[in-house]
DNA sequence: CAGTTAATTGTATAATTGACATTTAATTGT
DNA sequence: ACAATTAAATGTCAATTATACAATTAACTG
């Protein structure tokens, strides 16, 4: 058995664009990097691919170890490979995006990374090429959101109907109408309505809203279009 | 300067999935592969990552060197990681697709390459998991023909409306009403009519169409929902 | 109990989609 | 010359969906 001689061996790396919505903003989960280069830099969680490690499983882990969260939302964002976009070392990176309810985060167990939660609005500088992968991860965002019920996955259980229209005026920097909003959201079918309202926000309080696991699975890639077309907007 | 010790390089390849239309069947371009493991057996075309390139470069330059082709449209599909793609040693993939006219095609240049078209209806078993990248591009070209006008990349630059009816028939497998299809293609105002007509096919002619290339540019991201769930057709 | 706030619901019009048939241009055979 | 044939091109109606816009209701506050 010869092997591919030869050839360069390089560097895999994974990198995880973290989302996540606290009521008002659309929230990035960012560390300060632990070692050099660019240690104490503000960076995206991320870390080498092990031998005996698909990509799936080193991004899982790695999310893992920094939210303490399993089984959350994840798609392969794009994989970077410009020669020089780590000087130490050529390196590729396939990175991640992440969806997460922002309340079920442990803060706790990433003490040991400092991470913090920032605005998309108010990022810092990032190292390497981890600002082209949040812009990238964004635009995948209001993309895939416009089509797909993939917003829930930010969201609690239980939610209200207002609180999602402010979630995805948070998406598209815009504003929906109410009254249309609803109605779209309702016309899926994907919502059941509680009993129970949520009663911080307003005075009249607004009823929440679960998922309804089985058409949620079945029309998970339907195409939906709860946004016309999102290029057009701004 | 330290490096990343202790971490595992790999090998980093691109494999090309290159799709054609011959006015009656998408094709595929694939090759015999000329070197051990699996030689001689059916395989995307591929090759490894140079230290100095960067994945589109090195997407490029194998569809160059397969086809004689610059400029055709391509773009990244996946990253493929499991442990054990290749039997031989790890290395990960970055699958890349493209769209070509088939007649561009300049099949001289190949000959050593073993390369030919062959229809997705009757693919050969591939090696590794080059299968896998099939249907996924598959997947991806039917997704994203569905909401942006990419199918007229593997159309020569003149081209009748029946013509690109039977080419989208054949990426969704599926037949639509001649008159809501042409109502639909000629609304996004995409098409110029020209004063000539195809008469290989009927005895009345169709007339000609051209991309209006500047409307095509424009409009190449927006949404503009050829069909309107390509999940619920089959 | 009046005033305030935000949730909920409704309606009319325009635009788009989907189903369906007829007319037209050009060739072929008589 | 003309009838037959073939596939292209075009038209209409009903149903659905999108958009713009306003009134009502529930629950709290003073």
């Amino acid at each position: 058995m010869t092997r591919y001689s030869r050839q360069t061996r390089m560097l895999v790396a994974i990198d995880c664009i973290i989302f996540g919505f606290d009521g008002q903003d659309l929230k990035l989960l960012v560390i300060k990097r632990g070692f050099e280069p660019e240690k104490g830099k503000w960076s995206l969680m991320g870390g080498f691919v092990q031998p005996d490690e698909g990509f799936e499983e080193a991004a899982s882990r790695i999310l893992k170890v920094l939210t303490g969260l399993e089984g959350v939302y994840m798609e392969q964002l794009f994989a970077f490979g410009n020669p020089d976009r780590d000087p130490m070392e050529r390196t590729i990176s396939v990175a991640y995006f992440a969806l997460i309810d922002i309340n079920a985060y442990r803060q706790q167990l990433s003490e040991e990374y400092r991470a913090e939660w920032i605005s998309l609005s108010k990022l810092p500088r990032l190292i390497f090429d981890h600002a082209e992968m949040v812009a990238q991860a964004q635009a995948r965002l209001r993309y895939k959101a416009a089509i797909h019920p993939i917003l829930f996955e930010l969201l609690p259980q239980k939610f209200t109907i207002p609180q999602l229209q402010i979630l995805y005026e948070a998406v598209y920097d815009t504003v929906f109408d109410k009254r249309n909003f609803s109605r779209k959201v309702l016309s899926t079918g994907l919502l059941v309505k509680q009993k129970d309202k949520e009663r911080a926000s307003s005075k009249r309080g607004a009823f929440y809203y679960k998922l309804d696991k089985r058409k949620y699975s079945a029309k998970f890639h339907a195409f939906l279009n709860f946004v016309a077309d999102p290029g057009k907007l701004n």
